[in-house]
RNA sequence: GUCCCCGUAGCGCAAUUGGAUAGCGCGCAGCCCUGCGAAGGCUGAGGUUGCGAGUUCAAGCCUCGCCGGGGACGCCA
């Protein structure tokens, strides 16, 4: 148990849903979920949150993306926005809008049509996302949108807070927040220029949603502490959110931004280069129903976040060796076998004598569980889920070689204390690795 | 140019925050099923932890400098 009991948020994936998810996001998902599974398991108050980025120029570019396809499905002359999303995804949702809404987005202005068919196209996005994330037993307690920032006034709030303290100032039309003032070596743009974009609500930049986002989990909703998962790539903008929120008056030291680094697909040694443009894309979903749901989430979640993931096509799914996620599986059916066999012969794991076992590979079987409360409070505390997949492993080990050297079950009756005593022993064992593989996010099977 | 991550056995990765003989899986050379699941067990080969200095009683881990790989430095997300 902590010494203190927290109320801790972690928030992850939170990819801009505008498109399917890559592997990328699966390891976030993996990351963040395993994460807050082990806070939970360390006694503390978790939340789960997946931050939706709803708002401002990613909606409207989606939105003018979905709306050229839909009117290409109706048989309209629309220009395709240059920065577009081009992906396959898009005019196929561009098809199915122009078959369930008929000329509805057509019949009103463009601009509002723009908007109306990105939110919806957003919220079917976000549905698809939440398919594939309960897939790899990625779980959520709340979904956020970053749009509610905005409507709610939070943000004028926070902005405002930060003019009268001196670090908001106008330059080239555009609203500043003077970073330089708090250390850093850039200032950034918070709200964009009305030359670079018309639409006020569309102005905002992501600096904006994430200070107004951090004020309101540390400052509104209190949490003790606000841990985020992000990719290698945004690791720049950390430095910006601290300072904002330092400014702010907020306790940096509640603030965790955990950084991960990425994942590179490969397909027999050759990298495969991931390009919406080009269509040469593997979804995680494809990927998951291509290798296993188990085998991905265990492979993404047992290295550690500060080293890159090649995750290799070919091996992953025609070597199944390579992932010692079945290995601990079987583990775990094997001992379910042998407690089904026992069940059959009439024997019982009740009142089994552990002081019957003394032989050395039961010492160790009965040490390595031991670990375990040790090995969760090293994960919680490091927030390195890693720990617990390469637990797992070892604990698997251990009872694999017990298993070679010591037989549970015997007709001699002489043995039926011992055989109690050993039952005792591997249904823990079997209730330790699916704690284990349980905080993993991974099935522990009866059966494999 | 500045900043972040990585470099450990042929390959993929660990190493409980600086501790004793650096571990695990795959692969490789062998061995073990006429009794509980061989998706398993056992034995063996394979390491100057990228290179060079430094700090320390002690360095894979900390500091500095190189080399190599990846990422970030936008009125993109």
């Amino acid at each position: 148990m902590p010494a203190r009991r927290e109320k801790i948020q972690v928030e992850y994936v939170s990819i801009n849903p505008t498109g399917p998810m890559h592997v990328g996001s699966g390891r976030n998902g993996a990351i963040g979920d395993t994460l807050a599974n082990i806070l939970i398991a360390a006694g503390h108050d978790v939340q789960r949150e997946f931050y939706i980025n709803d708002n401002g120029s990613q909606v409207h570019h989606f939105g003018a993306s979905l709306f050229a396809r839909y009117a290409h499905a109706r048989g309209k002359d629309e220009p395709f926005p240059e920065d577009g999303y081009q992906g396959a995804y898009v005019a196929e949702m561009g098809k199915q809008f122009a078959a369930e809404y008929g000329e509805k987005f057509l019949q009103m202005p463009r601009a509002q049509a723009v908007r109306e068919i990105g939110r919806a196209g957003i919220e079917i996005v976000v549905t698809a996302l939440r398919a594939t994330l309960e897939k790899m037993n990625v779980r959520f307690d709340n979904w956020f949108s970053e749009r509610a920032l905005f409507e709610s006034g939070l943000f004028d709030q926070v902005f405002q807070s930060l003019k009268d303290k001196g670090l908001i100032y106008d330059q080239d039309d555009a609203t500043w927040f003077a970073a330089t003032k708090l250390g850093l070596e850039k200032d950034a743009v918070i709200i964009r220029s009305p030359n670079v974009i018309a639409e006020p609500d569309e102005r905002p930049t992501y600096l904006a949603g994430d200070i107004a986002y951090v004020w309101n989990k540390l400052a509104v909703r209190a949490f003790d502490r606000a841990i985020y998962v992000w990719g290698a790539d945004h690791h720049g903008d950390v430095p910006r959110v601290l300072a904002a929120a330092k400014a702010l008056g907020l306790d940096v030291a509640r603030i965790t931004i955990l950084i991960y680094q990425f994942v590179n697909l490969k397909r027999g040694g050759e990298m495969v280069r991931m390009s919406k443009r080009t269509g040469e894309f593997i979804t995680l979903d494809e990927l998951i129903d291509d290798v296993g749901a188990d085998a991905v989430r265990f492979m993404l979640v047992s290295q550690s976040l500060n080293s890159t993931i090649d995750f290799d096509l070919e091996i992953a799914k025609q070597q199944s060796d390579v992932n010692p996620v079945y290995y601990v599986q079987y583990a775990h059916a094997r001992i379910a076998g042998i407690l089904t066999h026992a069940a059959e012969l009439g024997a019982s794991p009740q009142e089994g004598d552990v002081k019957l076992l003394t032989h050395a590979a039961e010492l160790e079987l009965i040490r390595e569980m031991l670990r375990y409360p040790e090995i969760v409070e090293l994960a919680a505390t490091n927030l390195e889920p890693h720990h617990l997949a390469h637990y797992a492993i070892e604990l698997a080990g251990t009872f694999h070689s017990f298993y070679k050297q010591c037989r549970v079950l015997s007709s001699d009756p002489a043995d039926a204390a011992l055989t109690r005593a050993r039952l005792k022993l591997i249904l823990a064992a079997k209730q330790v690795l699916a704690n284990a593989l349980g905080l993993i996010g991974v099935r522990a099977p009866e059966t494999m």
